[in-house]
Parts: C-alpha cells; structure tokens; sequence
DNA sequence: TGTAACATGTAATCAGTTACATGATTGC
DNA sequence: GCAATCATGTAACTGATTACATGTTACA
C-alpha cells in the first residue's frame, strides 16, 4: 500500500532509474521502508500505467539491460499530496525475538535465546551508529522545514534502534542474573 | 513463519479453542504479535497435519460451530525448543507514518500530516496507557524466571509505544513552530 | 421465533520474498 | 573472448488481509 507513496516521494526528491531507487532504499530510505529491486520495477511498472509517473529517458526504444530514468508526473504529485493528508492507524507490532523470549519463558529455557538476543543487540547497535553518523554528517545544520521534517524521519529511526539496542541488553542483563541465581541454587542447594 | 511458534508457545502457556487464541492474540500476546482467526484457524490446521499440535475436545465428531480446542504434543514442544535457539534476523521497519513525514517534507506541505500524526499519538499513548495497567496488574510481583522473561516482553512493547508517542509529539512540536514561523514571516515580511 | 453472540471455516486478493533469467557495458 | 558489474525483468511462493459463508447456543 504505501510502497507506491514512498516511491512517489523518492522521485520527488530527485528523479531515479530503478536500480537507483533501489539503493536508496537500501539507504536513507531504508530507515523507515525498505524493498527490493523485484518490488520497485513491479510498482514503477504499475504507478507508470496509471500516468503517475513517467519515463524520462532519451528518445531511444527502452530496451533490457538498459537504464529507463523516471520521473513524477503532476498527477503523480497530486495524488500523493492526497495521501499524505489521509489518516491510518498505527501498525501492529511483530517481532520474531519477542516471541522468542516468551517461549522461553514457557518452555524454562532461557539460556537458549542468549545468542539471538546477542545478535540483535548487535545489529541494532550498528545501525544506531550508521543513524548517528548520517545526523552528524546531514543534519549538523538544520533551518528549512523540508530539512527538519526529514530530520524527524532520522530521528524516528534513532529512537526505534536505541530502544532495541536498550532492551536487548537489559534482556541480557536478566540472563546472567538468572544465570548466576541457578549457580547460586546449585552450589547452596539448602533453600528453604 | 513466527505465526507457528506463537501459537505454540500460546498452547504452551494454556490449551485453547482458535477463537480463544484469536482473542489471546488481540490481547497479551498483541503487544509482540497479532493474527485474525483466519489465520490462526488455518495455521492450527497444519500445525495439525504436522503433528505439533492435537485437538482434545471430547469423542464427539468435530463438527462446524463447535469449539475445538487444542494443545501442543511432545513434537510440537521439541519445535518450539528447537525454533527459539536459532538467530535471525531483525525486520526492517516499515513505517507509512514516517514516508508521509517525508513526503510532505518533498512536496513542503507539512500542515497536512498533522491530523494522522495526532492520531498516532493518541494510538500509542492509549496502547502505552494499557501496557502500563497490565504492569501495574501482572508484574507488581516478579520472582520466577518465566516471570521475569514475561515482564521483559511486555517492557517492550511499552518502550516501543513511549518512543513513538514521544516521537509523534516532537513532529507535533515542529509543525507548531513551523507554523509560528511562518505567520512571523507573513505579518513582517522584511525578512534580511 | 428471531436475534445476538459464539465459533469455525472458505475464497480472493495483495504485498513481500526468493530464485532465476536476460541483456549491456567495462576492463583485462 | 571472458569475467565482473550494472541493469531490468519473470515466476513461484508465502504470509497477511478482507469479505463472505455456515453452523450452534442462549435468551428475550
């Protein structure tokens, strides 16, 4: 559903072929939608269909293996000026590594999603970073409303990979403690 | 692919009807993951077929209209240990919310996404609201491991609502002072 | 007897993922 | 000539959503 718009607002920052799009949302775009190639030529094709966009190449028959560059259309701009404006509900959350926790609490096996959770910390941690050095570098100065409404965007994604990151360790944490509990137990077996 | 071993680990917790599920899934289990009854009917079927699961109504023919209810086998709790140790992983987000931020940053509409930016926030200071009463209920008291484990999932989930809720109130802030600016500008439009 | 609530299920559709196919360009 | 890279595309599959269908139970 929102593909569309966030291929629609990528061309409106600048005008792309498909590859490139592709890899922009492997990047800046990547913090709050991602897709792949598959996806954005199926969804170009579509928006292009619907006159939505266009295919601003020189006058040469597109061909396979050649780039096609597109561009927004009017009608394009307005309908994502109308789908900015409408309301949605927020998304439910779905997260395989919760899950994961609660399972262990039902099966009694804690130690078996140490490693996962250590993943995840991980990987959250260095996508912070990359975040944290994309502010840095992009929004060290900060005046227009188009730039403080894209720093917004950033920051949202600052504040999901730190809570991540956060909870992670605090799941961690509650492992050792755990941990060192059951060796305590073990070790001084004469609990009341 | 989760989908399972949620319902596994929910069979775990307590034996259900899939209608019982479905609510369980509207409810505790919402905060991490959330399936309609089609799904989970659907799911339980195979779970079925692959033996993880079995019904335990009594020997009546399973008929349309009865509850069935089920619980998981000694295969399905082997899955379910088996699932929780292997890493993956972690989902990229995907947020419509933070492409209309941007997208109104492209076009410099950014009054517009005000209403669905006030409506996410009254969303997730609600959820936050619920998250934060079933603490208040269910962990007032936290000494065993599973305890610990449950408490952590729904930390979660009630760190994930803040980020958002305070999230949308800074975009809130900012088209506040965007607007302040832009009415300053028009009442004294010699600007440098 | 009708209607609301409970309960299970089917079908169609859509978005996203994975695997693979095809062609053009560049540099060795 | 061939390997690597860039680039566009097709096909099959899976998970989730939406709309609809069907039957049971309680009760006013």
């Amino acid at each position: 559903m929102a593909l569309q718009f966030a291929i629609l607002t990528a061309l409106t920052e600048r005008q792309s072929t498909g590859l490139e799009l592709a890899r922009r949302f492997d990047r800046a775009f990547g913090y709050f939608w991602s897709a792949t190639h598959q996806q954005i030529y199926r969804e170009l094709d579509r928006l292009r269909s619907r006159g939505l966009v266009v295919e601003v190449s020189s006058a040469e028959p597109p061909a396979r293996g050649q780039p096609k560059r597109f561009a927004i259309t009017a009608e394009g701009t307005a309908a994502l000026r109308e789908w900015i404006a409408q309301t949605d509900e927020p998304v439910q959350l779905r997260d395989a590594l919760a899950i994961r926790v609660r399972a262990a609490a039902a099966v009694g096996d804690p130690e078996q999603i140490r490693d996962v959770v250590t993943h995840h910390l991980e990987v959250h941690e260095q996508t912070y970073g990359t975040y944290r050095e994309i502010e840095a570098r992009d929004f060290s100065v900060v005046d227009t409303d188009s730039d403080m409404l894209r720093y917004l965007v950033l920051k949202a994604g600052v504040a999901v990979e730190r809570a991540w990151a956060d909870w992670c360790r605090e799941v961690l944490d509650t492992l050792d403690e755990m941990k060192a509990r059951r060796t305590a137990t073990e070790t001084s077996p004469e609990s009341p």
